[in-house]
DNA sequence: GTAGTTTATAGATAACCATCTATGAATAGG
DNA sequence: CCTATTCATAGATGGTTATCTATAAACTAC
């Protein structure tokens, strides 16, 4: 019997079958990652996370973040294009929740 | 007796006391989480935890996943400055493991 | 020591991104 | 229509980063 260590004493031999995550769905999870892998992104999302009703409009952030207006409004459009948030327009303002169940899948991912 | 609604009708009044979560606290929840929002490095992660003793080395992975060494090495340092992999040296090879307790953490902020 | 193998580092480059200012679009109330 | 408020978009800028080639460093075997 020739053990795998025996083998590869001077020479590199990768175990043969194994395949590598398919690029697209690795490329898809690193782009709904990246969203969140931002200081100031993870601070809006545990602010509407924990703000009544778990919504809150561009206006309540830029004055506790200490960032402008369209600064905010560039990181709320990150997050709703990967659709971590929703928007929902109510006269003037605009309401941004939290999709719950995205967030909970991005847990499933490191279990 | 007065609501927020009715106060906020023409103006954003955002709810005090809602303070944002500390600054450097989400930079560094961000540095983790920028570490793993990577194609590469979560088909690196990926295949580490699905190989025999969910360890690898440099030279197992440059082939199926199509870098170049030196992309491959940045990666793995990336990966290790965070804590979510150890380093082992074994001769001439370099074994990498993955942190399983960082890597929950990890889920655990998405619950 | 010499040769071969694996990993790390240095430097360069192109792409991406977080932020700002300035401005436009949408809505509400006279 | 005019004004005020909220949000979105455009453009600019400085910083970060993923990748490569070239080279060095560490280790093994002879």
């Amino acid at each position: 019997m020739v053990t795998r260590v025996q083998l590869d004493i001077s020479q590199c031999a990768p175990a043969p079958g194994v395949e590598p995550m398919a690029r697209t769905k690795a490329t898809e999870i690193a782009g709904l990652l990246k969203a969140v892998a931002d200081p100031t992104r993870l601070q809006i999302l545990a602010m509407i996370n924990q703000g009544e009703n778990s919504s809150a409009c561009t206006c309540d952030l830029t004055g506790p973040l200490g960032l402008s207006q369209p600064t905010i409004s560039h990181h709320m459009k990150k997050l709703t294009e990967v659709g971590l948030l929703s928007a929902e327009r109510k006269g003037t303002w605009v309401h941004y929740t939290v999709n719950k169940d995205l967030w909970s899948q991005i847990a499933e991912l490191f279990e």
